[in-house]
DNA sequence: TTTAAATACGATAATAATAGTCGTATTTAT
DNA sequence: ATAAATACGACTATTATTATCGTATTTAAA
């Protein structure tokens, strides 16, 4: 019950174990998948995803591998969620709105005050909240 | 992303439906169904479902139907989500559990507090302010 | 007292979303 | 040159959600 993607739950993962080392030392996918027994492709995605947002850097070449980029401290949950799995809500008629009915629906406006909340929490934790 | 399930969905949308009228009245999931374009079968598995909660009440026989039973200012939307949809937490492993390597994990403590904050957040607004 | 319209609900099927893998290309330190 | 790493599109597998089916029960009304 609004459940977070396995993506995140990796990155979030990943994050924290880079951050609990020196800045400028890198980790491979590799090194996280096994300390954590995560399957390492799916992780790899993951962590070139983020490389892409600008969150971490990645360095490629053997003892190549990661290392965080951004301020944790600067970057909002909801934006990280949102960059990792797009638009943060709790149904998706917001945003795709393939909704035949959408004439007819009677809670359009209240869930729009769910999602505002919802984002505004998430808009006031940092990702280092998480990840420290 | 986070997104809840068609029956929360179908749920609210029934609940404002019947909210918008006299409360002695019996509606049938075939009207609301009808009303919104609505799977009827599902909606009435719902509100079967809201109906053993003592959120509602059902009344069988022809003529019969649902009208609100219980006062939705009491009921927070938390402990609405959680009647329908089991525990509200942004990952699962903190209720299953068949998470093979729960020693590894290291975000654990951090995603607890996304937890707490989500319940809080939830427990804090009224089942009211959503159908009203 | 039969009929029809409604709720009740377990079981199953269909669909969609998520998770994971494969194959191949590219980069680059050694 | 080689090997170890990132990069990434395409595909497959798995799981979760959504919807339907079938049948039973209740009860108002003809």
């Amino acid at each position: 019950m609004l459940k977070l993607t396995r993506k995140v739950e990796y990155a979030l993962i990943a994050l924290r174990h880079m951050q609990a080392m020196k800045p400028e030392k890198l980790t491979s996918a590799k090194e996280i998948a096994e300390a954590y027994g995560l399957p390492q492709q799916l992780l790899a995605k993951t962590l070139q995803q983020m490389a892409r947002d600008r969150i971490i850097e990645a360095v490629q070449g053997p003892s190549g591998g990661y290392r965080i980029l951004s301020n944790l401290d600067k970057i909002s949950l909801k934006d990280f969620f949102e960059k990792l799995e797009g638009p943060l809500g709790i149904m998706d008629c917001y945003f795709d709105s393939d909704c035949v009915q959408i004439g007819a629906c009677n809670i359009r406006v209240p869930i729009q005050r769910i999602n505002e909340n919802m984002r505004n929490m998430f808009s006031k934790m940092s990702l280092r909240e998480v990840t420290q």
